[in-house]
RNA sequence: GGCCCUAUGGUCAAGCGGUCAAGACGCCGCCCUCUCAAGGCGGAAUCAGGAGUUCGAUUCUCCUUAGGGUCACCA
């Protein structure tokens, strides 16, 4: 027995930036169509001429090609079944809206849109007609329909739904889902500019597309049960319906602006890596068997699983976000390290393959955001008043006096110091500890004090005076070596 | 409001009739340590409530409650 290939497609519309959301679709999307061996399709709907944003559709795929969905077939790759742009295909969706109407599944209507407006408030929230219409038109008798028409009244097209009966579908993550007829309203087709609405140029171009799976957001599940009667009128199959759950800010709330960067870009120019970042929105509603967390694109394509998809929505977590972008920075080798973080790294340090895996060694560890670079690294270019508090430390057994022995003792060390570099300064430095009849932290609290200024730095004393340089350092701990005495 | 969906720690979540109810993030503690991280070890923290079914319910059914979604010539 064989099987159709799947087929997924993504289909946004161009009305500004890629959202998390978008972007977790598209991702399960091509993970369900790659898992199966299958074909990822970039549709794009720009069927609503009032609604388009210049350079959205270079947003979608700039995002598409950075995080690696590549699509087999687009408005940019061709393909068999295109055109893939929406208003491309304008001219093919009337002629299956007017089979509908002789077919009885669809009908004109010539309500004006003031009508329809009052019609909405007069029922108000209790809602008297399936959405708000009364189907009017629905049968408005032919010698009427003939003279509207030729009076050239605008009008739309709808769909006739039963009135009575029940429609069930199946969702491959929330199971069987039955709605009351009575329930569907006669949804508008064709809009009265002649563009086709969303849903039926979806259930038109899934059908031509060979779209075997129609993957898409939770919230599309309550208007399935119209894409059903669509594709029974027709006598066209259904494709599987995979509704995924949604996405929520930490308020419960479906994810939107208020919730801080919920833009891909955004993410991106908040030092987010794009791997890191669909990892976590991998495992945002999908769960694998085997419970593990770090997944490379190519890992998810092999292990995704229609099944691990939970029906819940879930919270999108900054937090969890930080902790895969922080294992992913970890990840990076030397180079590809420097090559991201090129932007944010001083041109002190840029240059010179000592001081950059140094510095790449240093960071590592301590960042979850690229941008966090600058102001790690800010104490190699120049030193900020510092309380001479800092001196003292607990843990370090540090205190004012013992500050100035250090210094006293390590300025003259340095000074003469043939080679500044980090073997050197690590060894000489640590000699120095037991004839200064103290702990190697003790000893060398101070000095990192004196040549940073600040209580924290990425590596230590040893790091922060071979990236301040030897002049510079010995001017530093001059400085505080100064002031401690007057103290 | 009608209809639909959902319900395990603060968050992501495993579980699919019998478990001391995994794991991860975050948080706390200890270890390591030239600060801070990273790393290692440990800890606190969850089955919304109520009925049933069953020898036995986190798991199955119903009700309640709470959240969410949807009701456009928008997608």
């Amino acid at each position: 027995m064989t099987h159709p290939v799947v087929r997924t497609r993504f289909a946004p519309s161009p009305t500004g930036l890629m959202h998390v959301g978008n972007l977790r679709t598209a991702l399960f999307e091509y993970l369900i169509a790659r898992s199966m061996g299958g074909q990822f399709i970039l549709r794009i709907e720009d069927t609503d001429q009032g609604r388009l944003v210049e350079g959205a559709i270079d947003i979608i795929y700039n995002t598409l090609r950075q995080v690696g969905l590549r699509h087999d077939e687009g408005p940019d790759v061709g393909g068999p079944y295109g055109p893939y742009v929406q208003s491309e295909r304008r001219h093919v969706y009337k002629p299956y809206a007017e089979q509908l109407i002789r077919e009885g599944h669809a009908y004109r209507c010539f309500c004006s849109r003031e009508r329809l407006e009052q019609l909405r408030e007069r029922s108000g929230t209790e809602g008297g007609f399936a959405g708000g219409y009364d189907r009017h038109c629905r049968n408005l008798p032919p010698h009427e329909i003939d003279r509207l028409l030729e009076a050239q009244t605008p009008h739309v097209i709808r769909q006739k739904m039963p009135l009575t009966g029940s429609t069930t579908f199946v969702d491959a993550v929330y199971g069987s889902i039955t709605v009351e007829n009575s329930e569907l309203e006669d949804q508008v087709l064709l809009k009265s500019d002649g563009f086709p609405t969303y849903n039926f140029a979806n259930v038109i171009d899934d059908h031509l597309m060979a779209i075997t799976h129609v993957v898409r957001g939770s919230e599309y599940l309550s208007s399935t049960p119209k894409y059903n009667q669509l594709y029974e009128a027709f006598g066209w199959d259904v494709p599987v319906y995979v509704h995924l759950p949604l996405i929520l800010g930490a308020d419960g709330k479906k994810l939107s602006k208020r919730h801080g960067s919920t833009g891909y870009h955004d993410l991106i120019t908040e030092g987010y890596l794009p791997e890191a970042i669909v990892n976590a929105i991998a495992l945002l509603g999908w769960c694998p068997k085997d419970n593990r967390e770090l997944f490379s694109l190519e890992e998810l394509c092999r292990d995704f699983d229609v099944t691990g998809i939970s029906k819940s929505p879930s919270v999108f977590d900054y937090g969890k976000l930080d902790w895969f972008n922080a294992a992913y920075i970890k990840a990076l080798d030397p180079s590809a390290f420097i090559e991201r973080a090129r932007s944010f790294l001083p041109a002190s340090v840029l240059g010179d393959e000592q001081r950059e895996l140094l510095v790449v060694d240093m960071l590592k560890p301590r960042i979850s955001r690229l941008t966090e670079i600058p102001e790690r690294l800010r104490f190699i270019d120049r030193i900020e008043d510092y309380p001479l508090s800092l001196f003292e430390n607990k843990k370090s057994k540090s205190t004012l006096e013992s500050a100035r022995v250090a210094l006293n003792a390590l300025i003259p060390v340095l000074e003469s110091l043939s080679e500044w570099s980090r073997s050197s300064l690590h060894d000489t430095l640590m000699a120095q500890a037991e004839p200064l009849g103290m702990k190697t932290g003790q000893m060398l609290w101070p000095l990192r004090i004196a040549a940073s200024g600040l209580e924290v730095t990425p590596g230590g004393a040893i790091e922060v005076l071979f990236l301040v340089g030897r002049a510079e350092s010995l001017r530093r701990l001059e400085s505080g070596r100064q002031r401690l005495a007057q103290a």
